[in-house]
This record gives C-alpha cells, sequence and structure tokens, in this order.
DNA sequence: GATGAATGAGTTTTCATTCAT
DNA sequence: GATGAATGAAAACTCATTCAT
C-alpha cells in the first residue's frame, strides 16, 4: 500500500488525488446513510457532499452497491482492526483483567459511527458481505474459546456455548449501553457497567 | 368497538372489508420487507402481493412510510404482548425459575419474524416510533428493576444497573441465538444455552 | 318547475331532496374552484364538502365536466339575469341615466363571485358553453346597439362599433374596479367611478 | 452575463445547451396550454413536446407549477417591454397623439399569444405571482397619471381616477377587441376601433 | 337512492447511470 | 480524468369513476 513517496511524484499526485476522491465519496456516503437513510442516499447527492461529480462517483465505484460495500468494508475494517488487537493483548491476561478488556473494547468498537451500524446492517445481507461479518463473528468466538480452553482455572463447561454466551453477553451490554442510551452515559456510568458487567462474565466463568 | 353482529351489519360488513384491507396491505409489506429489503418495497408491488389496488393502499396509508410505521408497530405489538405476558407472571417467582422464564420469553420474541427485525431497525429512526421503542425499553427495565428491588435474597447492588446489565445480557443471548444461528440451532442447543445465561445471570445476581 | 305542493307529499319531499343535493354539489364544486382551483377540484372532495357521498355525486352528474358545466351555467345565470333586467329598464331612459344604469349593472355583475370568474373562463371552452357566452355577449351589444339607434340626439356613428367601444370600456372598468382593487373600494370611490365613466361613455356618443 | 464566445468555450457551450433546453421547455409548456388546457399539460408531454426527458424538466423545475410560473413570467416580460417602450415613447407627445398610441399598444400587447391569457390567469394566483403583475398594473397607472398631470390643456378631474378609467377602458377595448373577435376583425375595422377609442378617451379628458 | 370501498390508468417525481464535451 | 446535462425506467401518488352492499 505505501508507494515510494519520492519517485513518481506526478503519479503519486495523481494517485493521492484518486485516493481522496474515493475516501471523500466513503465518508459522504456514509454520512448520508446516517442522516437521510439508504432510500434517500441518491448517488447525485452523495457526490455533491464528497465535492466531486456524479460522473466522478462512477469513476470510481461501478454501482450504488459498490460504494454501500465499501461503506461497509470500511466500517468493518475498523471495528476488526480494534477488536484484533484488543484480542492479541487479551490472551495472556488472567481472566479478570482479559475479560474488563473485552467488555472496554466491545464498548469502544460500538462507539464507532453507532448510527452507522443499523443502516449498513440492512444492507449486509445484499451487498454479498455476510461471510466477511459471519467469519469475523467466527474469528472472535474462536478466539474467546481458545482463551478459555487454555485457562485451567475455570469451571467445567463447553467451551463453545461459554465463548458464545460471554460474547454474546459482553456484546449485547455495550451495544445497548452505546446505542440506547448514548447521550445520558457519564463516563463513571460506563466504567460502573464495565465492572458490572466483569463481574457477571467472570463470574460465571469461575 | 365490537358491535353485535346483527346490529349494523351494512356497517360492519364494510368495516371488515376495510379491515381485511388493511391487514392485507400490512402483511404484504411486512413479507416484502423480508424478503427483498426496503428498497425493492414499492407501493405497487405491495398492493399487487396484498391482492388490491395501489388507490386501496392511499386509501389507508397516507405514505410508503405510514405503511411500514404500521408494520413496526404490529411487530412492536406482538413482542409486546409476549413479553409483558411473560413479565407478569415473573414477578412472583424465585430468581432461578424468574431468569429462567426471562431468557425463554427472550428467544421467543426474538423468534417472531427475525428477519424483519433489521428491516424495520433502520425504519425506525425516521418513523417517529423510537419513543415507542425506548418507552417500552423503559418498562421492560423498570420491571425487572421492581422485581430485583423486592428479592431480598440478592446481594447488594445497585439495581438500576443490575437490571440493564441483566436485560442486556438476556436480550443480547436471544438475539444472537436467534439471528445469527438460526438454521444450525436444535432445540437442544437453546436449551443448554438457556441453561448457561440463566445460571450466567442468577451467579451474577446471588 | 313548481309542481302542486300539497299533492305528493312524498314525492315532493325527494324531489326536494334531489334538488337541495344537486344545488349542494354545485355549490361546493364553485367553493373548491375558487379555493383551490381546477386542478385540486376532485370529485371526492366536492362530494364531502357538499355532505354527500361521492356514489351521490355520480347520481346527479354523469362526469366531473357536467358539474362544471352546472356551475358555469348557474353564474351565467346569475349574470344574465341581473344584466337583463337592467337593460330591460334602461331602453326608454336618456342616455345620461341609461349609461349611468349601465355602468351600475356591469359593477354589479361583476361583484358576483368575481374569483369563480378567471376559473370558468379557462373552462367555457372546454365545456362547450362558449356559445352561450357569446350569444349572451351579442345579445348585448344588439340591445345596446338598437338603443344607440333608436336615440336621435347622438352624433352619427357605426352604431355597431359604438355599441362596442361602449359596452366594453363599461365593462372593463366594472371589471378592473371589482378584481383589481376589490379590497381598497370604499362606496364614495365607487360612485366617483360610475360618475367619470359615465361621462366619459356620454361624452363619447353625443 | 454575456461571455465572449471564445474564452470559456466548453462552459458555454453547457450553458447555452442549458438555456435551449429550458426555452424549449418554457415553450411546449406554454404551447401545450393554449392547445389543451392546464388540465391535459401533463409533465410528460410537456418533456416530450420540448424534445426532451421528463428527467430535464425536473433538472431546471421543481414541479410542474414552476413550469408554468416560468410561461407567466416570460408571457408577463414579454408584454411589460412592449408596454414600457411605448410608454416611454409617449411622455412628449400631445394627448390626442399619445392616447393613439396607448391603445394601439393595448391591442398590440393583448395580440401576443392571446388564447394563453386566460389559461394564465387562473394559475396566477396560485404561484404567487399576483404581486407581479399588481405591481406593474401600478406602475402604469402610475405613468400615465403623471402624463395626466403634465398635460395643461387637460380639464380638471382626479387624476388617479381619470387614469384608471383611461387605462381601464384603453385595456378593455384591446381585451375584446382581440380575444372576442378574433377571426373577424380587419385591419381597416381596427382602425376604425382605434379611432373610436381615441376619440373616446380624448374626448373625456378634455 | 345512498354509500364509500375499491379500482387502475394516468400523473408527478426520483434517481442510477450514461456520455458528449 | 473530470464534468454535469441528459436519460428514461420505475417509483410514489392521485382521482374520476364503478359497484357491491
Amino acid at each position: 500500500m505505501a508507494r515510494k513517496p519520492l519517485t513518481n511524484p506526478r503519479k503519486n499526485a495523481s494517485q493521492n488525488r484518486s485516493r481522496a476522491t474515493v475516501d471523500a465519496l466513503i465518508e459522504a456516503t456514509a454520512r448520508i446513510l446516517v442522516r437521510e437513510g439508504f432510500e434517500k442516499a441518491s448517488t447525485n447527492r452523495i457526490a455533491e457532499l464528497a465535492g466531486v461529480s456524479v460522473g466522478s462517483l462512477y469513476q470510481y465505484f461501478p454501482s450504488k452497491e459498490a460504494l454501500v460495500a465499501a461503506v461497509i468494508d470500511r466500517h468493518n475494517q475498523e471495528i476488526m482492526r480494534v477488536v484484533r488487537a484488543a484480542l492479541a493483548e487479551t490472551i495472556e491476561l488472567p481472566i479478570e483483567k482479559a475479560v474488563r478488556r473485552l467488555v472496554a473494547v466491545a464498548i469502544e468498537a460500538h462507539r464507532i459511527d453507532p448510527k452507522l451500524h443499523p443502516v449498513l446492517a440492512e444492507q449486509i445481507p445484499r451487498t454479498g458481505q455476510l461471510k466477511d461479518v459471519e467469519a469475523f463473528n467466527r474469528e472472535i468466538l474462536s478466539l474467546v474459546r481458545a482463551y478459555l480452553e487454555s485457562r485451567s482455572e475455570l469451571r467445567k463447561i463447553d467451551p463453545e456455548l461459554a465463548a458464545f454466551a460471554c460474547v454474546s453477553a459482553i456484546e449485547a451490554v455495550a451495544h445497548n449501553a452505546v446505542l440506547n442510551q448514548a447521550d445520558t452515559l457519564s463516563d463513571k456510568m460506563v466504567r460502573t457497567l464495565v465492572d458490572e458487567t466483569t463481574r457477571m462474565v467472570v463470574g460465571y466463568l469461575r
């Protein structure tokens, strides 16, 4: 992805410009999807908000669907980056800390453009990206499961089910916390919520 | 509202006809939303599937949005009915049974047309029904909280937060169970999942 | 038109009811035409304002066009009645008084539902009532012309042209007076205007 | 606004194309309004007659009403141009010639697409252009009044009323001459009519 | 006769996409 | 490459009219 910056300045310039246009389009699409919903998100409007012509939009994206897919992709990448980083750190921590970290990262991940979520969720089945999301979900579940299996201090339970229950619970608390109570949720309340959720999950696993 | 069938036969006939038309339209809308998404749900198609003319559609619903709002309403009513009934029974049960009942009803509620959920979710902010959903959420939270406060055998925790954590956890497990794994979820697995979730929540509360 | 009132009371009752319905429909149509224009004047709306069902509307008028034609007819009748009455009186008056009377009746006639005028004007060519209006115009012109010919005190001019010029001038002053300045026209101003117009026309004819 | 044709050729090209499209649409609308009335003037038909797509119509006009408003505006502009030019010349002429000129220009103005007039008249109250028309009427009245005030040879009369009466009379004769008798009006008759009307008005003013 | 639910052709309007400049 | 005018299929919506009750 990173090309030699000192050579090919002309080409780089235009590559940068292209990149900037693509980014602007994705960003504009995301914004309009949030503000007005999929229905009202017309390509002309998107192009206008991105500050380019419709023609240019179609230079970079073959269809509206492709644009939306790009938004989904970008959003997924961001979430995956955050979550994967956390999971990688977590693997070595003792349960208490690990769970606390998972809860925290779940909230962090849900705070990434939370209003975009439901809009994209409806489109995912239609853009063929269900596979990606499911794969990611499986990846997380399997990492958590592996972690649980590696911890001898835990009581005997089906690690598959336990992972499922834990991940669900954590994700849900994060989801509800961010989405439903977004405005009224003070930092202190978030911390308490992290404590409680951690306690619930840890209590369950031990 | 319910008139004796032998009086007002004329009016009742036409009322029934109206009612049937309205129901058919809502049903058709729900079906198309599930099958093809909001985008493809054109009023002409909806009318056709409902077996009435577009004109009739607009006789009863001033816009496509109004129709979708009606679908959301109907869906919400069904869920509320199921959940309220369960909560009413639950209030007198001991914790273990109460939680088990809540988990079960959460799954039951999520099994009501689960594919409709994400489609409606996108529309709710735009149809002005957020208030309704939020009110329902608050209602549940407050009932659960009242239950927790009434139970002396529980450890000391902020009942607000505890209720929030429990309801989130339960709801999420149900949501994930029904939505993500719908096809592969055997009855036995569901039962095990109910067990696990119950254990998690009860362990947390005691 | 007047049937024996004491016999056939039943039938008369229903005839009266019919008559009332027809009148209500014509009146409702006129009102809506004024308020919202031809385009927005739907038969359903008209029926509603008239307090009857659409079905009844079509019992009495075979089409929307027929309804509008009835409105035009009623309006024309009213104007004709007023104008004819005035012309009949006028024929024997000396010029000064005759002209003054014509000016007065022109204003009176234009005050009959003045906002309805432009709306009906557009429809007249399409309802086949142009003939009626033209015939009425010719009738007036010919009466005025006959009057002018009968008055020996007038200077020699082509009575056809003179009649045309006089009627036009009178009608126009009335039209502008009523339509353009409707709100701001005090009774005193109207009287002055009648004076001026009379003077103009009389001066022209002598 | 007028750019040198050799600079900005690209932009000018597209500006010209736009301008041509807009003009074609206004022209097509006017034609259809005349031929078939407001009712039958559908946007698809207008676009077709203009030789462009409906999409283009809506690129330039947000609604059918806006199109009609543009037609009204164009028509008003044309009339105003003709009338203003005549009034400017008139101001220095002696009465006889001035009145003759006004009568002539009134006829000329009414000959601009006379069938369009009644159709537009109905729409004006609904397009918010009443203000424009009224302002123009006031402008004319005030110019004529100023003229009358500047002429010492006239008898003493309220110049406001005199202007009103004269303008009305002139306008009416022109209106009736053009509209009602359009087909049968020979040039000679028109000339005689101008003579007569001039005589009437001049006689009145002296 | 009266009613008003139902009809569906026809209208207005939108928007993804193309293409001449 | 960029532009934005143009396209036209398809969507939302209206309304004169019919007809079962």
